[in-house]
DNA sequence: CAAGTCAAGAGGATCG
DNA sequence: CGATCCTCTTGACTTG
């Protein structure tokens, strides 16, 4: 099923400050200057894998054992202690999640031969990639309706725009706690993401 | 331990 | 009818 990319731009205000680091750390102090440590690690990491990896995209029929790391994409069956079947949740490597990031920022929906392509240069199963993507689109239409109901509250309740601009902040420095890396966006993939 | 994230499961809709 | 979509939920996992 082809469908058109038609995913509304973000709205512009959240990115801008989302993408300025000395923003935010000045807006969240402690708490984002230990993010953006993090940050630089993760990007420290992923500039390596990258490096080992391809310097673009075309490249990517080089593979490496960097992006095996520990993904469990092969679902070992693990049995709990009632013998119920435990259910596996594969946490994909940083550069995983990166070129999948790329490729969706890139374009909201892949075709099969692009899911296969992808997926088997990142060495994952297509159903992985195909959830991913489906995941990842979900997730976009879910922050952009926040900010508008945001908007919506701060309206019918009067509150000031810079509280809940900061507050947003707030929300976006917790949701990505796990994928610092994702600061990378502000570079040259740009416009952006959210 | 509560709260949050995220890959995967489930169910209904759509399309060729 | 199968493949894929969207949406919401589930359960493993991490963080403070």
């Amino acid at each position: 099923m082809e469908m058109s990319d038609t995913v509304k731009p973000v709205t512009s205000f959240l990115i801008e400050d989302i993408l300025s680091i000395k923003e935010s750390t000045r807006l969240h102090g402690k708490c984002c200057s230990q993010k953006m440590e993090r940050c630089s690690q993760w990007k420290e990491e992923s500039e390596k894998l990258s490096a080992q990896l391809c310097p673009r995209e075309e490249a990517f029929g080089v593979q490496t054992e960097s992006l095996n790391a520990s993904c469990s994409s092969s679902p070992e069956s693990s049995f709990s202690s009632t013998g119920k079947q435990k259910r596996s949740r594969a946490a994909f490597t940083h550069l995983q999640v990166l070129e999948l990031e790329k490729k969706f920022n890139h374009q909201k929906y892949l075709s099969a031969p692009e899911r296969a392509h992808l997926a088997s240069t990142l060495r994952l199963t297509e159903t992985q990639v195909k959830i991913w993507f489906q995941n990842r689109r979900y997730k976009t239409k879910r922050k952009q309706q926040t900010p508008e109901f945001c908007k919506d509250a701060y309206k019918a309740e009067g509150l000031r725009e810079d509280l809940v601009r900061s507050s947003l902040i707030t929300s976006f420095c917790k949701a990505y706690q796990y994928r610092p890396y994702l600061w990378d966006y502000s570079g040259p993939w740009g416009p952006v993401l959210w």
